[in-house]
This record gives C-alpha cells, sequence and structure tokens, in this order.
DNA sequence: TGCATAATAGTACGATCGTTCGATTTAATG
DNA sequence: CATTAAATCGAACGATCGTACTATTATGCA
C-alpha cells in the first residue's frame, strides 16, 4: 500500500490488489518465521480473511513462496544493487554495494533476512523454492564477483586479488553480522562487519591506487 | 553404538541403551532437516518404533530437541575443543582450534550443522531450545575469545589485536564455507576459508612474533 | 440497472503433528 | 520359576496443515 504507487493502483482490479497485500504480509511473516513457517491459516488470520479466499489467489503454497521470494529479491535489488549501479565503476561501485548490503541487513536483524534464513531451511531439500533461492543469490553474488573483477581491472585493487575469495569473505561478514546480531543479539555487531571490510580492503587494495575512502551509506543506529 | 563403549554398556539397562539410540538418529535426522523438522513419527519409523514407545523416552518433543542438542554440543567439544586445548597456549592452539573446526565444517556439508542451522531457526523463536543453543554458541565463541586473547599476551598476534573482531570474523569465514559448500554447492570452499584465515593471520600476527605455519589437521577431500 | 464474472467465504477431507492412556509384552529380580 | 517393574505398543484426541469443492457476495462493464 504504502510502497504501490498510486498510478499502479488504478490500474489493478480488485484481486490483484489484494493479491498483492497478501504478498506484503506474507513476506513480514516469511521473514520472521522462514519461508517453511509461512502458512496460510496465518496469513489469512493477519489479512482477516478466510483461508481459501488466501489461497485461492495462488495454484498451491508452494507458488505462493515463490512469489513471495521473487518480492523480496525485487526489493533487494531495488534498494542494494541498481544504486550502487549508478555509482563509478570499481571500487567506489564495490563500497556502495557492501555499505547498502549491511545497512539492508542492518535493519532485516529486527525483521529477518530470508536468503540466510532460506539457505539454511534449503540447504538440502530440492524443489522449485531451493532452487529459485539459489538462482537469486547467485546472481547477487556474481554482481559482486564482476564488481570485485572490475575494481581489479581499473586498478584499484591489486592484480592479483581473487574475486570468488573476496566475494566469499565479503558474504562471510555479512553472515556473521546476521549471526552475531540477530541470533546472540550482541551490539556491535555492523560497526564489526564494516572493520572487517575495511581490513579487506586494506588487504587488496592497490597501494599505487588513489585510496577511496569508506562511504558509509547508513550509520547503524544499534546493534 | 559404535561410539558407545562396551563397559558403559554393560551398565545400561535396555531402556538407557535404546534411549542412546534413539538420540543417535535423532541427531541424524535434526541435523537434516533441522531441530524443528525432528519429529517423533519419522524418529519412530528410523528406529521401527511405535510413536509412544519412541516419547516414552522424553518428557516431550522440547526435552528430545534439547537432549539432541546436548548430544551435539559434546560430540563438537570432544572433536574440536578438546583436542585443541592439549596444544600450546597462543597461536598454535587457535590454528588447532580453526583447522579442526574446518575439519568437523568439512563432515558437516553433507549431514548439515545444528548450531548453524539451528541459529536460523531460532532466530526469533524464544524457549528454552534457544537458551540452550545460545549458551552453547557464546561457550564456544568464549573458548576462541581467550585462545586470541592469549596468543596475543604471549606476543604471537599484534598487541592491537581486538579478540572479538577477529572471533566475528573467523566465524564468518565458517559460515561462509557452510553457506556456499552446503547450500550453493560451490567447490573450492573449504580452500577459501583457510585462505581467509590466513589472510586474518598476516594481520593481525605479530612481526616480531616467530611465524607459525599453517597446521592443517586433514586436507579438504572434496568441496 | 442488470448481468456476467471475479473474488471471497464456508465447509469438509485426509494427513500429520504432539500427547495421553490403558493394555501388553519384555526384562530384571527375589 | 514367579513376580514385580520397566519398556513398548496401539488406539485415540484435538489441533493444524494444504487443498478441493460449492455457495455466496462483490465488482466491473453493457
Amino acid at each position: 500500500m504504502a510502497s504501490t504507487p498510486e498510478s499502479t493502483q488504478k490500474f489493478m482490479r480488485k484481486g490483484e490488489l489484494t493479491r498483492a497485500a497478501i504478498l506484503d504480509v506474507a513476506l513480514d511473516l516469511a521473514s520472521r518465521d522462514g519461508l517453511e513457517g509461512l502458512t496460510i491459516g496465518l496469513l489469512a488470520d493477519r489479512m482477516n480473511m478466510s483461508k481459501s479466499g488466501v489461497f485461492a489467489h495462488f495454484g498451491s503454497r508452494e507458488d505462493l513462496q515463490i512469489e513471495v521470494l521473487k518480492l523480496y529479491h525485487e526489493q533487494f535489488e531495488q534498494e542494494v544493487f541498481y544504486p550502487s549501479m549508478k555509482e563509478a565503476r570499481g571500487l567506489p561501485r564495490l563500497q556502495g554495494m557492501f555499505s547498502r548490503w549491511i545497512k539492508r541487513v542492518t535493519v532485516e536483524i529486527a525483521s529477518g533476512c530470508i536468503y540466510i534464513s532460506g539457505a539454511a531451511e534449503y540447504d538440502d531439500r530440492p524443489g522449485a523454492i531451493r532452487q529459485e533461492l539459489v538462482g537469486m543469490v547467485l546472481t547477487w553474488q556474481d554482481a559482486l564477483y564482476r564488481c570485485v573483477q572490475q575494481a581489479t581491472e581499473m586498478g584499484h585493487l591489486r592484480s592479483d586479488t581473487d574475486p570468488q575469495q573476496m566475494v566469499f569473505e565479503m558474504y562471510g561478514l555479512i553472515l556473521a553480522l546476521h549471526h552475531d546480531a540477530r541470533f546472540i543479539k550482541r551490539a556491535g555487531s555492523v560497526d564489526r562487519a564494516y572493520a572487517g571490510f575495511e581490513r579487506l580492503l586494506q588487504s587488496y587494495q592497490n597501494p599505487e591506487s588513489p585510496v577511496f575512502r569508506m562511504h558509509v551509506v547508513a550509520k547503524a543506529p544499534q546493534a
């Protein structure tokens, strides 16, 4: 509702409108309880609708879960990927990606991150949901990979930088942040993730390249 | 059965014996499907027992889950913590801890790691299980913390080393390994985790201290 | 306004869940 | 061997799950 511009609402029939509203609530529930914890009965309660009324908008629960996943992916790209692509290629863009990623996860400390909880849930559970989820995570990792690669080509990072290794460690910092902040509930985790990234740059940054200062998109409010 | 010495079996009554066997199978199931996915019906099937027969050994499902958790924790300490404590204080012990940790997670790429899946499952689900789980993870993180602290005091690591930061990054490497190897199924993740640790040591190791070479307990067989 | 159609509600089914309870079988003990 | 206690089973309960089906209500268009 708040996130849907009026212009699109005008051309939506009632059904599509409530479908979108259902997906919004479903995303909320799936963030908190995981995609496997997303239940049609609970969703109906939150929507003040009947179970069958909710169900009718989706062919199956699996379809609903995948639609939730797609919505999450869309929001992630909108919030993290696209804005960063507007920044200068190379290190500035990489810093932008990481900063926005941190910012996003910082918010998700309260609500939960579907990429991370989903990775645990669909570790070993084959099917359409896992396939979709792996595809999305790979898409994001590839974006990071290309960004590191470009930063290397442009001389911002040392020429012997292993992009896959750097993406691996960046992902580790985010996972540790999510783990320590959301599960352990330890304060100061956001700063530790930033510090880890700084150290990552110290290792890989080209000493002959002009030094870029870390661009903190949003200062950590808590945690 | 294989892990229980005969000497203890002799003094076990039948009930305690099957209870131990149930817990073994339960640990297996919980590793694969998560603690929340552990179901008494499935457990009874695998044991060729009735549901009520299995249930009678535990006061409730939650008790069963906590017993599984304790069994997992015991095995983790036996395999990772205690052997490392026999090594020399400071950096050698820290390297031993990380190597054995990696070795353990490498095995768990196939079976699943309860600490990691549990962290995702009990993110936001208060109760006895979460409490137990957080306590165990904190115990392990504290052990790492003290180890880093000692390595700093002994001059193996730079005097300005932030132990909490180092533990944070070590945990991140393990989480990234688990994520990329088990979820994404990307090859070479074990080597990336080792490489990340090497870089961590390069950053924090005292240049005036004798250099310790990384002690790889077990070479990565795959993944 | 009337009518076709979309949207929602209501109900029911079979499965599975944790749990309870009484019957029955098995093991330990005098 | 007989007897008591421990261990296991079988059946049932209430709850919740996803889903199918039919009825009812609301919407959009001629």
